[in-house]
Order: structure tokens, then sequence, then C-alpha cells
DNA sequence: TATTGTTATACTCTATAACTATA
DNA sequence: TATAGTTATAGAGTATAACAATA
């Protein structure tokens, strides 16, 4: 079924298990602190950073899913949530009647406010306080290409997001 | 509770969400290609991978949930799975008749060999594509301190794994 | 016919607490 | 008393498929 790259040479490989072991660190602790500070997922704290960062404080659904990674339902699911705590409001959009836009409130503005500090404050502690500033800009140098390099990498047996759902 | 650090600066923020999107990236791909190829999760791969990285085959509980961060009950659960599978066994272990330990089944190791090669080429077509080999060896020399920071530094509001469970 | 979004549903995973057994 | 592990259980999250509505 395949018989090429064997394995990964020792400064790749460890290389892909700091990087994993990092992450999966960050995400913890992260995570804890949104859940404690805001009781918030960290998906559901994306989801409100980036209305957040948009001017208007609104995205279109699909906009959403596009960045965070997401089955629409999933979204669905998680959007619904926030807009039951009263962070989110969703409304049919102006133009397309089939989408619908979600605009932060301003209650999810303060909660968004609420968590920021410690969430930048666990990020500095545990990702950047090892690291000398140009150390940070030399990480940035190499993470951006390969980020686009994976924007523009479809996942190999994807079906294509074309015919199927989403995912 | 807080009163320090508003913000990140730019780099610090591109660098951090290259970061997290990157990974959250790469491990879409890498989970799909396990379920794929093995049907078996991240975790359950790394529970695999780290067994057939021993001398002998063989790791006691607790040491497998110190390096896949879980709790007691999670590892329990899918160290379950794995026996189902015939993919690892288990037994009390000789010298500490608390432990138990697992080891690895011939099944569990064609498993594995089975399912690296195109783990690894997922890995290599995704994160490496894009950087040369000085440029992995940056990435890697840059990642090493952040690991050791983050393994030094217990998760702030840690109850101490000494009192409660492990989580 | 294609796209946007929701719903129903089933399943996987994770965590907490209570419990057993050995050191 | 502390440690190793299991069990029961409950809850969060995710994905699939079927569906409704608009373009």
């Amino acid at each position: 079924m395949s018989d090429a790259p064997p394995s990964l040479d020792p400064v790749q490989l460890g290389a892909y298990f700091d990087l994993i072991e990092v992450t999966s660190l960050l995400r913890h602790a992260v995570e804890q602190q949104l859940r404690e500070s805001g009781d918030l997922s960290y998906v559901q704290f994306q989801l409100l950073a980036r209305l957040g960062d948009s001017p208007t404080g609104s995205h279109r659904m699909t906009d959403l899913a596009d960045g965070v990674v997401y089955s629409r339902s999933g979204l669905t699911y998680q959007v619904g949530l926030l807009e039951k705590e009263g962070l989110v409001v969703r409304a049919p959009s102006p133009d397309d009647e089939r989408s619908v836009t979600v605009t932060l409130t301003d209650a999810g503005r303060e909660l968004l406010a609420k968590v920021l500090p410690g969430h930048v404050e666990v990020v500095s502690g545990l990702l950047f306080a090892p690291l000398s500033h140009d150390e940070v800009s030399a990480l940035a140098g190499l993470l951006a290409p390969v980020r686009e390099h994976m924007r523009a990498t479809p996942p190999r047996s994807a079906a294509s997001r074309r015919r199927k759902g989403g995912a």
C-alpha cells in the first residue's frame, strides 16, 4: 500500500514531537484558563475572538466554519450555545436570505475582554517566556510558510467541499 | 485578578496564531490518515508508538499516562479499547503488584508498521515540505527550550498530582 | 441543481468521584 | 496513609445524514 519514506530523520522527528507536545500542553493550559475565567471552550473562544476581530463584529456562518475547521453541524451547535448565553445573535443575512449572520453582543464583547488578559498571560508565560524577541521572530518566520503550504494543500482524500457537507 | 499584559505584540501574535493553525491542520490530517489506514485515533496511535519505542514493548500504566497527558480513567478506557482489539495486553507488574504493565502484541506491532509509512508521509508532505533541512533544525532548536520550559512549569492552578487523580 | 444552515441521532472521548488493592 | 488502577456515570463535542429554504 506504500513503499516510500520509511522514516523521518532524527531532526525532523524531534521537531515533530516537540511541536506536538508544545501545542498539546499549551492548548491544555489555555483551555483551563478559558474555562475558569469565562466558562468557554477553546472553540467558543476562537469564535468570539474571530467575531471580535471583525470591524462589524459579524460573520456569516460559512465564514466562521472556514476558519475554525469544522463541520457545519458542529458550528451550528457551538453558535447555538453562544447564543443561548447571550454572547452572540443570529440573524438572516440582508443580501443572501440563505445565509445567517452571527454578531457579537455587548455581553460577548465584555466576556472576551474579561478573558483575554488571562489568555495572553498564559501564552506569554508558557510559549514565549523562554524565547527572545528575535527567536519569536524566527519562529514566526518558519511557521508562516508552513501555514501557507497547509492552506494550499487539500487534505488528500478530501472528497471536495463542493460535493459534500463541509468537513 | 490580572492587571498585566493587555496584549501580545504583533510578532508574537502571528507566531501564536500560526502555531495553532499549523498544528490544528496537521492534527486533522494525521487523524484522518490514522483512522483510514488503521482505524486508530491519535491518542491510540501515540500509545502504540510509545510502546513500540520501548525496548521491551512495555510500559506501566502510569508511565503511559505521564506522556500522553491524561486522566487515569481516560487511559484505562483507551488501553481497554486497544486490548479489545488485541493490540496490547495488560498484566500485573512483577515488581509492584499495584501496577499494570501494558505490552504491545504482535498484532499491535504489525498495525503500527502498517500505519507508520502513511503517517510519515503526511507529516513530511504537510509540515516539512516547505522547509529546508536547516530550517527544520532551526525549528527544532526553537521548540526544544519551549518544551523544556513547559514541562517544568506546573499548570498554575494544578492542585498537584499528589493530592488528586492525575489530570 | 447548488448552496446555506438546521435537526436528529449516534458515537467517541474525557473527567469526576467512588471504590479496590497493594506498598 | 499514599499510590496504582478500575468502574460507573455523566457531559461535552463531533460527525453523518436527512431535511428545508433560498439562489
